[in-house]
DNA sequence: CTGAAAGCGCTTACAG
DNA sequence: CTGAAAGCGCTTACAG
C-alpha cells in the first residue's frame, strides 16, 4: 500500500547500466537507425518489461508537443446521436492511437469556445466539432489559427473547413421522391428553428423536388423550438393534421421524430391510414410501433470515421490548407408507414 | 492565415518587462502571499489578457503533477444508461475544473486493463469506473497504487474501493413487495449472466422478499445472455408466460425491459392484462406504450455527481485510505403496468 | 554505437 | 516585493 514511486526512463537506464539517451532511442524503435547493438536493445527491452515501466506521456508531449489526444464537442453526449457518433470516433481514434476527451456544448456559442479553449490548452492534437448555430466566425478563426479541426455532422459552406457530413439535400430529395411516387401530394415537413447548413439543405432537398413535381402549392415547412418541443410539435402537428389535412408529414431528426410519434399518438391520429410518417435515423422506438416505420438512414460509422480519418491526416500530415469534404450518402428505408396511397 | 506563434508566459513577463517569475506568481492569484505590488498585478493581468496569453497545461501539469483530466471507463458509450451518466460526470467535473475523457471497455476485462494503462499514461488525475465481470483484480491493483479511483453504478463490496451506486438491494425489494401488495404472487425475475454485485444484489432483493412473504416456491430468476439478448429472451418469456404462467415479471437493466416489452410484443402478450411488468430505469419507449410503465427509478444525477465528489476530494486532499461509500436510494414509479390484480 | 547537455513551458523554493 | 535558477521526465541534435 506504498506510495510506489512511477518507473523512470533514468531508473531502467540506472539499471542497464546506460544512459537515459539509449534508454529512450530503443523503446522508441529507432535502434536501428541508431545502429544499436542487438544484445543491447535486448537487454534495455527485457529490463524495461521487467520494471514495468510505461513512458511519462506528459513529459513527453511536453517536448514533442504533441499529446494524442483528440477533443470531441458534441451539442450533448446523452443524446443518443451523439453518444452513437462518440462511440465510432472513439473506436477509431483508438485504432489510430488516439484518445478522445468529450464535451457538450448544449448547442450554445460561448460553451463552444469556452470548452474549445479548455480542450487546446489541455493540449489536444484537434478537434472534431459538432458546430452550433452561430459559431462560424470562432471556428474559423480556430482554424485560421492552425488547429487541427473537422466538423462532423454540419458544415460551413463557402469557408475552407474540413467537414465529414450526411449529404442532407440527397436525404430529404429520396425522401421526397418516395412520397409522391406513392402517390401523395400533400407532404410537410417538420424540422426546428436553426440557421445551420443541414438543416437548411434537407429543407431545399424537400422544396425543390416538390417544385419539380409541380407540388409547390403544397410545400409547407414546420419549424419547433429545440426548447420545449413537444408542447410546439403537438401544435403544428394539430395544424398540419386537423387544418391543412396533409397526406404525409417528415421529420428532420431523430428527436423530431420520436417527439412527432408520441404526439401523433396522444391525438389518436393513426398511421399510415390516417396520415404517413417519415422518421429520420433509426431509433428503438421503432420498433414498438404497430407499424415499422419509413426513415432515412445516415451511415453513422462512415460519417464519424471519415471525420477521424481526416483529422489525424491533417494532424500527421500538417494537411492543414487542405480542405476534405466528405458527405455521406443516405439510404432511405422503406417501412409500413408510408403505403401506395391507394393502399390505405 | 500564417501559423500564429502561441502566447508563452515568457512573452508576457517580457512585455511588461518582468520574470516570469513574476508573471506566474501573479497569475496564481498568488499576489497577496508574496505582496507583490497593486499597479504591478493589475499591469501584468491586464497584458496577459491583452495577448491573450493561457497557460499550456502540460507543462504546468509535467511540474506540478497534475494534468485536471478524469478518465471515464464506462461499458459503452452509446449504451443511453451510461452516456447519461457520462453527461452527469462531465457537467459536475466541468464546475470543478477538469476535464473528462472516455472510454468504452465492453464489458471486457482486457479491454479494462488497456484503457486505464492509456488513461493513466495521458497522465489523468484520477478514474471513474464502471468494472466489468472479472476486474476485481486489476481494479485492486490500481487502487493499491495510489490512484484516485472510484467505482460507479457497480461495486466490489468486501473491498475499501471506494464506489457511488444504486441500492441495489432496496430496489428489487421495493419492487417485489409492490408486486405482492397489489396481489401478485407468481412474480419471475429476468437479469443477465454476471458475478458482477449489482444483480446479485437486486436478485437478492427479490429472493428474500419472496421468502418473507412466504412465496419461496415461486421464486424465479431467469439469466439471459447479455450477447444475444433478443433470441435467450424470446424463449424466457415464452417459458415464464406459457409454461409457468406467471403473473408479474420484473427485469433487472433498462435493455433487458425493453427487449422484454419488444418480444411481448411480438408474442402478443397484453401488459398489464396478461402480465405485469415492472422495467428499471425511465425509457422513452415507454411512451410509447398504451399503459404506462411500473419501474425503478435510480436517481443517476445524484449517482454520478457523488462519484465526481468523491473521485475529486481523493485527488484534492489525498484521502486515498478513506473508503467513501455512496448508496443512492432507489425510487418506484407507479404506473398503470402493475394494477391490482382485482383490476384487470 | 553511445553519452552529456540542451530544451519543451511552466512553478516554486531560495536568495536578496 | 522581485528575479535567477532548478527541476518536472522526456527526446533529440550534437559530439565523439
Amino acid at each position: 500500500m506504498a506510495k510506489e514511486k512511477r518507473v523512470l526512463l533514468k531508473d531502467v537506464a540506472d539499471s542497464v547500466g546506460v544512459s537515459t539517451t539509449l534508454v529512450s532511442i530503443v523503446l522508441n524503435g529507432k535502434a536501428k537507425q541508431y545502429r544499436i547493438a542487438d544484445e543491447m536493445v535486448e537487454k534495455v527491452i527485457k529490463t524495461a518489461m521487467e520494471m514495468n515501466y510505461s513512458p511519462n506521456l506528459i513529459a513527453r508531449n511536453l517536448r514533442g508537443g504533441k499529446t494524442q489526444l483528440i477533443g470531441l464537442i458534441v451539442t450533448d453526449i446523452s443524446n443518443p446521436f451523439y453518444s452513437a457518433i462518440a462511440r465510432i470516433v472513439e473506436n477509431r481514434a483508438n485504432e489510430l492511437g488516439y484518445t478522445v476527451v468529450f464535451s457538450s456544448s448544449d448547442e450554445d456559442l460561448d460553451n463552444t469556445k469556452r470548452l474549445i479553449d479548455v480542450l487546446l490548452s489541455k493540449g489536444v492534437d484537434g478537434l472534431i466539432v459538432v458546430p452550433c448555430d452561430g459559431s462560424e466566425n470562432l471556428i474559423k478563426s480556430i482554424h485560421d489559427n492552425n488547429t487541427p479541426l473537422v466538423l462532423i455532422d454540419r458544415n460551413f459552406p463557402g469557408t475552407d473547413i474540413s467537414f465529414s457530413c450526411l449529404n442532407n439535400y440527397r436525404a430529404t430529395e429520396l425522401t421526397t421522391r418516395h412520397l409522391i411516387e406513392q402517390g401523395y401530394e400533400n407532404i410537410a415537413l417538420v424540422g426546428y428553428k436553426t440557421g445551420m447548413n443541414h438543416i437548411l439543405d434537407r429543407i431545399r432537398g424537400y422544396e425543390e423536388t416538390m417544385q419539380a413535381a409541380g407540388l409547390s402549392k403544397y410545400i409547407q415547412v414546420k419549424k419547433v423550438n429545440l426548447l420545449n418541443t413537444k408542447v410546439e410539435m403537438s401544435n403544428v402537428l394539430d395544424v398540419l393534421v386537423n387544418k391543412k389535412k396533409v397526406e404525409a408529414v417528415v421529420f428532420l431528426t431523430n428527436m423530431l421524430a420520436v417527439t412527432g410519434l408520441y404526439c401523433l399518438k396522444d391525438m389518436q391520429v393513426r398511421i399510415p391510414e390516417d396520415i404517413a410518417f417519415v422518421g429520420f435515423n433509426r431509433n428503438d422506438v421503432f420498433n414498438l410501433f404497430p407499424s415499422t416505420i419509413t426513415h432515412i438512414r445516415q451511415p453513422l460509422e462512415l460519417i464519424a470515421t471519415q471525420a477521424v480519418n481526416i483529422l489525424v491526416d491533417k494532424i500527421n500530415h500538417g494537411e492543414l490548407e487542405i480542405k476534405s469534404m466528405s458527405f455521406s450518402e443516405p439510404q432511405l428505408i422503406f417501412g409500413a408507414s408510408t403505403p401506395k396511397k391507394k393502399d390505405i
